[in-house]
RNA sequence: CGGCGCGUGGCUCAGCUUGGUAGAGCGCCACGUUCGGGACGUGGAGGUCGCAAGUUCAAAUCUUGUCGCGCCGACCA
């Protein structure tokens, strides 16, 4: 029973996850595909799990003190070019604005595909003094990166997230920052995604383009590849330089100030469904579900059966948000609808539950039934709500566990990645020659090298050369 | 950007080889019977075949181009 896959228009995973992907996406109805290329109408149903996500995450970036402003979304081509690393980082993926109505520009703008260069330029004016620091400031808003091949959510061309973009007076404060938030972001994907994470620091291959050292979060996705969940930057004053933004110092001399920048974006929503999905459609964890429980009656036309179902939301209303399926479907259609939009909760009421006093819960990850009289109502759905939460989370990280591997040699290694997918912890001699080599022969980066190090070799997994750090390797989204 | 595949009612697809101006199932609308794992009956609406040129008496069907979508690879949140 709990294997039967019941509903048909869904690709199974183990066939072919790619297409079990996009049918999620479609079906539970968190995107529709338009007319421009790469760019996807996010749907009610999609945009209310940003939105749960945006407000928890404001609330604990509040927490530590950020403050939310709005920066332009253009970029004139020579504030971009400011920094080198940076520009030439970006210069392959952004879209330019050449007229402002029928005349061409004097200078060309490109779209914003992060905004680095428009903080610089703001804080080169905002910040004069020690006492103007630290800023802390956020935006949320939307990015363009001229992606060649996209995907829902997890490449679009225009895609929603925070940038966060901070400067300090000094060196330490910002690392401080860029540690601090990679900490909000993991605490987070944890507590409200139930999406365990590996916390470490990017190689120089893959560190973010113009920052001196860029921390992330590492997930691994149901199929075994690695999605970047959420990355962390300290750029030292390299910007500032190139910006100019100085600050006199309580000592008395002109400093450049210390900078970070920290991200997420609806790239989440893709974790989620990659993580936590199954057969059946999307599985939410009940912290950032917009819907908690679905009241599915049964013979609803008979007479009360609505009447309850709606007295069991009214119940429920202010501590789980809930709705009444009173469509005229049947009841089977709703229970697989249900599952298809990963409500954490279903409960059945019909009249032969009214009669005995009880009604029917039904989890979504386990699809367990439980009964529970209708006296026990209140008190058993954030319960179980709870309990689901909490053993998502613990079984994501046994699956990540059960595909996170150690390799010793080069052979136990592509032997490995030949066969499996998943993690693999691998000593590294630090060179980036290594690193292409890796990818060319298997398709495999670096994803971080982990805070929590651990010593299984003494020599480099590749070249053999003494090693300097385990690193966790992977095939990425 | 390279490789492969696909564009025909809202969805999934048949028709294309051998040109003769559209079909099915599902969905949708109405009414009735149903309702504990995707119910059933009857009636109804809805497309000119991604787009553009070309060949032809005639193009969904042949040719060329173009746009879009999906997957794999390179690049990236």
């Amino acid at each position: 029973m709990a294997d039967k896959k019941m509903v048909e228009e869904i690709t199974s995973m183990d066939e072919d996850f790619a297409q079990w992907y996009t049918d999620i996406v479609r079906k539970a109805e968190l995107i529709e595909y338009t007319s421009v290329k790469g760019c996807m109408a996010i749907k009610p149903d999609g945009y209310a799990i940003w939105e749960n996500i945006q407000a928890e995450l404001d609330k604990r970036f509040k927490a530590t003190g950020v403050r939310n402003v709005y920066m332009p979304m253009f970029i004139p081509e020579s504030l971009l070019e400011k920094e080198k690393d940076h520009v030439e980082g970006f210069a392959p993926e952004v879209a330019w604005v050449t007229h402002g109505g029928l005349e061409p520009l004097a200078e060309r703008m490109c779209v914003r595909p992060t905004s680095e260069t428009l903080f610089c330029d703001f804080y080169k004016n905002d910040v004069h003094s020690y006492r103007d620091l630290p800023k802390v400031y956020n935006q949320w808003c939307s990015v363009v990166r001229w992606e060649k091949e996209t995907r829902p959510f997890l490449r679009s061309r225009e895609f929603l997230w925070q940038e966060g973009h901070t400067a300090h007076a000094t060196a330490e404060e910002a690392e401080e920052r860029t540690v601090q938030m990679l900490n909000v972001y993991a605490d987070f994907l944890e507590d409200f995604l139930a999406i365990p994470v590996i916390k470490g620091q990017k190689t120089e291959k893959e560190k973010f383009a113009g920052a001196e050292a860029t921390y992330t979060v590492e997930a691994l996705m149901h199929d075994g590849k690695a999605l970047q969940s959420g990355t962390s930057h300290n750029f030292g004053n390299g910007f500032a330089k190139a910006f100019d933004i100085q600050f006199a110092d309580k000592d008395n001399t002109l400093k450049h100030v210390y900078q970070t920048s920290w991200g997420v974006t609806t790239r989440l929503i893709g974790a989620i469904i990659m993580v936590h999905g199954d057969n059946e459609g999307l599985v939410l964890p009940p912290k950032v579900a917009p819907i908690q429980l679905c009241i599915i009656p049964i013979q609803q036309k008979k007479e009360g059966v609505l009447d309850k179902a709606y007295e069991l939301r009214d119940l429920l209303k202010d501590t789980v948000r809930v709705k009444v399926d009173d469509t005229d479907k049947t009841p089977g259609w709703k229970f697989s609808e249900a599952e298809m939009r990963g409500y954490p909760i279903r409960l059945e009421i019909g009249p032969k539950d009214i009669e005995a006093g009880k009604c029917v819960i039904v989890r979504r990850d386990t699809r367990e039934k439980i009964e529970v009289t209708l006296d026990e109502v209140a008190a058993k759905v954030p319960e179980i709500l709870e309990t689901m939460q909490k053993e998502m989370l613990e079984r994501a990280r046994a699956h990540r566990e059960a595909h996170t591997y150690v390799a010793h040699d080069y052979d136990e290694f592509k032997k490995i990645f030949n066969e499996k997918s998943g993690f693999v912890k691998a000593m590294w001699c630090g060179c980036r020659e290594c690193e292409d080599q890796i990818k060319a022969d298997l398709s495999v980066t670096s994803r971080c090298i982990p805070f929590e190090q651990e010593k299984v070799s003494d020599v480099c997994v590749c070249c053999g050369k003494p090693a300097q750090k385990m690193v966790y390797w992977g095939r990425a989204y």
